[in-house]
DNA sequence: GAAACTGTGTGACCTACATCACAATTGAAA
DNA sequence: TTTCAATTGTGATGTAGGTCACACAGTTTC
């Protein structure tokens, strides 16, 4: 499936635009391809845009000062990620974004979504829901951290997620259930 | 400060609307009060609206099956509140919310939010700049959450919102930091 | 002014998970 | 195929924070 269409059938689930509003939608999109390992966010950046995944997977994560990383969110086709505090405030990225795999993603700026958004109401509606679901799923993932142990919060990651398991390190798991790496790998291995 | 005017000036600060259609806007919430104690979504029920706080304090919280309670958030005046799950999806709460103090609020249901959305661009783009703001700030408790130790986390909270020390019980204080209530008169007591 | 309730402090003990250290395995590069 | 790095497993030990138990305020209720 072509890039325009994958962009087209997500946008349509919330959405109403009619052809020619999606053709210039789509317009302000620029298509880039990165490599596994490679860096689209780093820390103290600028940043200009957010990214739509068309293909592979992405981590957005945070370092503290003793180096240890924190994952936020892991990227998979057909989600957004951006720092998104950055890119709405204006200041530079406390939040990192990479490719855990090769990927390719669809890049909108923060300017031109704010014009879009202007533009073309329903738009507008698209991010409002689409951020309104981030809040929702941010929330469930807090309450999870309150609620369950290490253990059930694989369990609940695997469950949602099962495609992860195979493409994404432990480590990186690790870091998403904040635990340590040594203490999920005894989780399920018992 | 009038109820119009306390939303007005809030509203605002991220959306530009002429008086007609503050006005217009206005005229679909609905103005309440409650006494402390006093639950306003209840877990299980069909949750019809948001709210706007004008006066007092609410919290939105979650009862897990130990019947121990986790809190989302504390809601202060010009703050919004309410199941946004349950609210967006139709399902019943999972999340209740209630007053910590008597409390003035402002009721908009679902139906007319997104129908003041369709009718006013402006007040679509308001609520998508308020949603992604809960966003952000779920995101950094998140962090927070993984990234320091209970003691940071309380003193966290008391530099984002001294007033809470004074207001809120320090039980409910501990269950926004997801601790037990002994760690918390612990922490602040060396 | 008892009585009952809600909120808070504090000690003793327990547990989930972190950290450190090192071994084993996998996987990419040469 | 060998080599080097990255990833994972596992034991020993430390610790933040949970749980239970009880004491002691204030504050509301009859």
């Amino acid at each position: 499936m072509q890039p325009k269409e994958i962009l087209k059938e997500h946008v349509s689930k919330t959405a109403s635009l009619t052809d020619e509003q999606f053709d210039y939608f789509f317009s302000h999109f620029t298509y880039k391809t990165f490599k596994k390992g490679q860096t689209i966010i780093g820390e103290g950046d600028k940043v200009d845009c957010e990214y739509f995944v068309l293909s592979g997977y992405l981590k957005s994560f945070f370092i503290n000062d003793d180096m240890k990383m924190f994952i936020l969110q892991f990227a998979m086709p057909t989600w957004w990620a951006s720092d998104y505090n950055a890119l709405y405030s204006g200041e530079r990225a406390t939040i990192s974004l990479d490719c855990i795999t090769d990927a390719e993603v669809l890049c909108l700026t923060g300017q031109d979504r704010e014009k879009l958004c202007n533009e073309i109401h329903a738009s507008e509606h698209f991010f409002r829901w689409r951020t309104n679901k981030g809040y929702v799923a941010a929330q469930k993932r807090l309450l999870s951290f309150m609620n369950n142990n290490a253990k059930r919060r694989y369990e609940e990651l695997l469950a949602q997620y099962p495609t992860l398991y195979n493409v994404v390190p432990k480590q990186l798991i690790a870091s998403y259930l904040g635990v340590s790496r040594e203490t999920l790998s005894r989780l399920y291995h018992s």
